[in-house]
DNA sequence: TATTCGACCAAAAAGATTAAATGGTCGAAA
DNA sequence: TTTCGACCATTTAATCTTTTTGGTCGAATA
């Protein structure tokens, strides 16, 4: 029943649990040197029941991925939601973004590298990720002029907002995701948002 | 005399030969096509003959980049030194760096797969240019402040916000360099300075 | 002294060939 | 509906050989 288009996080217990398994060797061995009998010997079951639930090992990866991703989303939006000015909401979003990249940036260690010699992989990723984040600005912005906080912007100008400061805020992750000045950033990833958002004029 | 230690352009016009001849050929074959014998040959020199100029096929490669990353800027400065105000300057540098990368992105076509494979090749002159851009944009807000158009910042606040600024245009550029909206973007660069610099606030 | 170059070398890259590992399929069985 | 062993085509790893290439050096040139 459950074959391997569906687009979410399912509750089929065995998907999650190739899932979790994958997690683990991925990051501990990289794409490349885990191979599908690992993983299916890691979970007690033969190769081939993983092509049951999963069409391709790319798929295992991206749905992975995928899940992460969206755990972190959901973890940035519920802090966000804390908050009522827009300006506190993207602040609150942007940090939750940002300190989980400092905060487990060690875990990826080895995946680092192994992206890097195999972009392919997360371009599908890259793209839903983009995508929804920009979808995700374009809101919060016209949240904004509802209240009055946002100037009126045409809605070419939200759209090129909203992917620049996409853009943006993936320059500044991977900085922190690869640079050494993680500490000087730390303690200022308010100051960081606030000035993205509002700027620094006086 | 002119060792390869010579940190910029030099007015020796062998030495500037050489680099012309190597430009042509790395854009068109790339780093690792292009050889020391063909870019002797270019210029009508025995191999030997580069080595008296430059110490390894590397430093050529640098000292190319390099080249051309000081006339980006100097022309990004000469634009920007038409204006007064913090704000006009700012837009009119990043607008002169950003339309660059749209309108050469062509030529660089080789390059890119190049470079994406040898990273190393890059990561000096990233390095360089990092330490540049970010002094740079510190000087530019320390003016600001001056004349009263940005508002107090500590030290360390000025530190952070040039080096955020500085990979999030990295960032814009990147997605302009790689990406398929360089269109839309186009004639909006200055409202994404803008963005950047003032917010969108009302 | 400043510059060029041919001869030379060690190291790396490119080919060729073979052996092993791996992603993925399929039909049968539970 | 789910699992798995047997199987295959393709990649990858390993090994060896040949060629190319980055870089050095001493002599020659001017």
């Amino acid at each position: 029943m459950s074959n391997g288009q569906t687009n979410s996080t399912e509750l089929d217990p065995i998907r999650k649990d190739i899932l979790h398994g994958a997690r683990e060797l991925f990051i501990h061995f990289g794409f490349k040197k885990t191979t599908m009998e690992d993983i299916a010997k890691k979970i007690g079951k033969s190769k081939s029941s993983l092509y049951y639930y999963f069409k391709t090992k790319e798929d295992i990866f991206e749905a992975m991925a995928l899940e992460d991703m969206e755990q972190q989303h959901q973890n940035a939006v519920t802090s966000m939601n804390q908050y009522i000015t827009v300006q506190d909401r993207f602040r609150s979003f942007v940090v939750s973004l940002l300190r989980h990249l400092i905060e487990n940036n060690q875990q990826y260690s080895v995946f680092k590298a192994e992206v890097m010699e195999n972009p392919f992989l997360i371009v599908n990723i890259t793209e839903k990720r983009n995508a929804y984040m920009e979808s995700f600005l374009k809101d919060l912005v016209l949240y904004g002029i509802r209240r009055g906080e946002i100037r009126e912007l045409t809605h070419e100008e939200i759209d090129i907002w909203a992917k620049a400061i996409n853009v943006s805020l993936k320059g500044i992750g991977s900085r922190l995701f690869l640079g050494n000045d993680q500490e000087l950033f730390k303690d200022h990833l308010g100051f960081i948002a606030d000035s993205l958002f509002t700027g620094i004029t006086v």
